[in-house]
DNA sequence: TATAACTGTAACAAAATATATTACAATATA
DNA sequence: TATATTGTAATATATTTTGTTACAGTTATA
């Protein structure tokens, strides 16, 4: 996964929150986060395509949350951004004459997911609304 | 983090385990590996600085295993080789003045340190041995 | 209906990071 | 002494991430 993109969507998500409904243009998002507006309008794309924002064009447009806050849990946040495994890609191409490197991956692959979804349940414990709730 | 550490350095100790305390040159490793011999020579002085392996320099050196498979758990060798958080980076310098964007890392930081711990105690649930006893 | 403020999206550029390569001194073995 | 190996630095290449520019399409509103 790209190394931010989680960050990023918190962030959007959060502004969202705050903006209670209201639509905010991407360009404002960008200020708070610091990034560039294209980044986030990416970012939003993802989040929509998720349900989790809505998006409105023209004029006075933006986007603005599309369920409530209490609705999103962080880990369906995280498994809508997540590219590849948390522990690194298994991508490379082991030897396979080695009985090491030839069953390795399907080894590594089964860590992962197993591990993965012990950071996903523990987002879950989270929503956005909590998470929301801490800043002052 | 580099994003193969963790897959490498099981590798090279998937290796050693299966070496049964034998010394194995960096050359063997990165051809099961299929990386450059470099990479796992690096790879090993991290292992070695937190005691997991050994190693022997001139002819006939190599590596092996510093400590019994069964006393190496994943989480600590997940631990050794993490640089940054699983979830990504912090280290984007959000608008501060921002009301959002002031408090935003800190919330973030503290969000990541748990669920990485989840994720550590999940993978400490298997040490080396179990996991090399799953190979053929 | 013209203008301004937006989104959506593509194409490209730049920066950062990861990986590979080369080289060689130091060390140990036979 | 010749050989195999580690340790390590320096540099190059590849890949990934992030930023930039550009612009067509959409909507609000003066």
């Amino acid at each position: 996964m790209s190394n931010s993109r989680f960050p990023i969507s918190l962030h959007i998500l959060t502004l969202l929150n705050e903006a209670k409904g209201g639509v905010v243009p991407s360009e404002y998002l960008a200020g708070s986060i610091n990034i560039n507006p294209v980044l986030v309008r990416k970012e939003i794309m993802n989040l929509r395509k998720h349900g989790f924002v809505g998006s409105k064009e023209g004029k006075g447009g933006g986007s603005f949350l599309a369920k409530s806050a209490a609705d999103i849990n962080l880990g369906e946040v995280y498994k809508s951004v997540r590219g590849s495994n948390v522990l690194g890609q298994s991508k490379n191409e082991p030897n396979p004459k080695c009985p090491i490197g030839r069953q390795i991956n399907q080894h590594l692959d089964a860590l992962y997911s197993d591990a993965e979804n012990a950071l996903i349940a523990n987002l879950s414990k989270q929503t956005l609304a909590d998470f929301a709730s801490k800043f002052e």
